[in-house]
DNA sequence: ACCTGAACACCGTTCAAGT
DNA sequence: ACCTGAACACCGTTCAAGT
């Protein structure tokens, strides 16, 4: 199946970026994962700006999704608020991997301008996500409730980052666990 | 000079490192920014693994000067600590330039041993200074003040990560703006 | 539609040779 | 001591051509 090869490729290349980066990312590698030569990759993705767009579009699609299937299954604010860090400690129980929104900020720069506007757009849906709950849960005021949820993004990305440097999910835990005394995040 | 010369790759291949990581460091384009070739290049550094463990080793060395600059001549522990953001803020005015460690913390998966270990040290560097500062504010229980002190200094990164992400400094500013009325800095 | 061989450009590295 | 041209082995990327 067609459909099928194309699905290898991008959930490789996920998995390759979140511990590599866009820069990190390589045909030939992608390739032998996959099972084909690396020239076949140009196929379903013509360059590797495309590939890298459409790795980011789905990496941002499946996060809104899941961010959407929290929330709908739990009501409480403060609970949603509580699980949040989850995904990003998946990432690091992940053979230490990282966040693919925090890995292409980095790699800013360097980044296609499709690749670059994804990235951007992760950010959103978290940001939008996080303030969401923050309003419902009347934990700052309204107008504060999006700034606020951008602090905890950023905090929580740079957590994930710290652990990844040591090799330690420890690191991440008591990161929020910290956020969490100091009042930034709901303990 | 042949002093110079070394300071001269050092300083642009740090520059070079702060906007494209150690990934994104090669021999050509830092000869042509020294006015060298790049064979002349590992006259000085043997090997890419030698430049980037040295690259690292100053800007933590050069942190750690700057720190202790700033808590001599600020005995305020409270002053100190509002003034802390100020570094990571002068990066990202340098045309959107991030910290060094925080993009090679990314990068560790394909760091050299050397390079990361002083990825560590710079994080350590940083922890030690903050928690220090901590202490003598009597911000925080004396057993509590590392681990504060890691969850500052990543959230200080991750925002500056967002920041750059957006080519927008007030993202930045925000962040440490929260950070400070959520009560994880204080005011 | 799907895939590949082969060529191209680039990179880290080495080394003999120049000053 | 300091620097260079040239070469090497390797790898990401592209393209014309195969089935």
């Amino acid at each position: 199946m067609s459909t099928n090869t194309r699905e290898l490729i991008l959930s490789a290349a996920t998995r390759t970026a979140q511990a590599h980066g866009y820069g990190g990312l390589n045909f030939r590698d992608l390739a032998q994962d996959v099972g084909i030569k690396s020239a076949s990759i140009h196929y379903y993705f013509p360059s590797k700006a495309d590939l890298g767009a459409a790795v980011a579009r789905r990496y941002r699609e499946d996060a809104a999704a899941a961010l959407e299937a929290l929330s709908d299954e739990t009501p409480d604010p403060i609970t949603c608020l509580r699980r949040y860090p989850d995904t990003f400690r998946a990432a690091l129980q992940n053979d230490n991997r990282m966040c693919l929104g925090s890995f292409m900020a980095a790699e800013y720069d360097d980044l296609p301008d499709a690749v670059a506007k994804e990235v951007q757009d992760f950010a959103d849906v978290n940001v939008a996500w996080i303030a969401r709950q923050l309003s419902v849960a009347s934990l700052v005021a309204a107008e504060k409730s999006e700034q606020r949820a951008r602090a905890i993004f950023a905090a929580i990305a740079g957590a994930q980052l710290l652990a990844r440097s040591r090799s330690d999910i420890s690191f991440y835990d008591l990161a929020i666990d910290s956020y969490r005394e100091a009042g930034l995040l709901p303990a």
